[in-house]
DNA sequence: CTTTATTGTGTACATATGTACACCAATAGT
DNA sequence: ACTATTGGTGTACATATGTACACAATAAAG
């Protein structure tokens, strides 16, 4: 494929591949630059984007067929930070008691972190284009199994069927992404507030979580409705 | 201020305000329309839906200054969808085994039945215009509010303080608000997928309410945290 | 009846957009 | 070294948009 004979180039020189990687993300952080500015993204142009990332518009078409093309860029985007949300919070070996705590400050901060993506995402998730609509409901799909099988991991919840445990993470899910506007519509000197907010979330997930640990399959056996 | 000498009028010969508050509902279902037909509203203009209800584009003006007031008036319409639901909702006295279910369904039937106007919401609640999202976020937490108050009423949940049953109606208005989108997605002679998705929507407002009724209150008595 | 206010129309203009085509420079493959 | 491919540019055009202005019809107010 690609020869880089020796490993470390100049670092000026580089491939023409690399290039293109390079202003296509250019053209991704543009579109995100605008959202950040208040801008929804279904209602982003070609012409627009490439102005934001110093281009003329005709390149766009050199990366992207259409924006909803690059969406779905933002989209894998998107999944590949869940994922590492969901590696990092694994890895938050606390105490059970306040692990729901910590776990709420781990995704707050990393909200504030990639601001721009979840942005993104929170109003894509039920606005706009149908394609990106439905590519983000498959990330948060996996998202919410990838969760309910580190629950099995960690041998949480043992009595409840595969089927309940994703229901339930599918809950959790929804009230985090729920959460996600409210906490970058958050003004940023407000510690007040923020603090008032992040409580309730956790008071909202311990509810859940206290829900499920009460939970008994199944009350009507195998009956039919 | 108006002087309808008589009271019943040719019914053809509309008052000068009547007739305005005709069109100015053609351009309320004008927008409305176009939503529904995969449009989003954040990225509808003054033209476009002045042409859809059958109007020169100055007409427009006449009207909304731009497309947020217009914006404005559909949360308000919303605003009393909600309050309408919530108020079938209390009188649908049924067995407390399956309040909740008899609920879903009749949530479920008012999102199909006012479609567009669920359509609006889901993709401006955290899209697009600030002041829409602002705007929803108002409606939204009125109708929490007034949830919480009906469940006092009704004396359920009588050992949960004020803020921790508004805390967990905040939980089943997320949850609900977040079914919307799914089932206005939803292909409509899917009857398999539908009964599907409503059993799992049942099934977490059970545990959200579960969690509910075995929570107690303050772990951290008066302590500051 | 006369005058005024209001709702809707027609015309107009500056500006923005998507996209097609021809072109250039530089890289990658031979 | 030669050539084809590719990423990026410039020009161009048909079309859409927001909005300003002048105007018409008619209901309301006097």
């Amino acid at each position: 494929m690609t020869k880089p004979t020796a490993a470390a180039e100049p670092k000026d020189k580089l491939t023409r591949t690399e290039r293109k990687d390079l202003t296509r993300n250019s053209l991704l952080q543009a579109a995100l630059a605008l959202m950040g500015e208040g801008r929804s993204f279904t209602s982003l142009g070609i012409r627009e984007i490439a102005r934001e990332a110093a281009m003329v518009p005709n390149a766009f078409y050199r990366h992207f067929r259409n924006t909803d093309e690059l969406g779905l860029e933002l989209v894998e985007e998107m999944g590949i930070a869940l994922r590492r949300l969901l590696r990092e919070a694994r890895q938050t070996g606390s105490t059970e008691t306040d692990l729901v705590r910590r776990s709420v400050q781990v995704y707050h901060q990393y909200v504030i972190d990639s601001r721009l993506l979840f942005l993104f995402v929170s109003s894509e998730r039920s606005g706009g284009s149908r394609i990106l609509r439905m590519a983000i409901r498959n990330e948060v799909t996996h998202f919410t199994n990838e969760m309910a099988q580190d629950f099995r991991r960690l041998g949480a919840y043992k009595d409840l069927s595969t089927a309940s445990l994703q229901m339930v993470c599918g809950l959790i899910v929804t009230t985090m992404l729920a959460a996600a506007p409210e906490i970058l519509d958050l003004p940023p000197d407000q510690p007040m507030l923020e603090a008032e907010m992040t409580e309730n979330f956790v008071k909202q997930l311990q509810v859940v979580l206290l829900g499920a640990s009460m939970w008994r399959e199944s009350k009507r056996p195998a009956a039919l409705g």
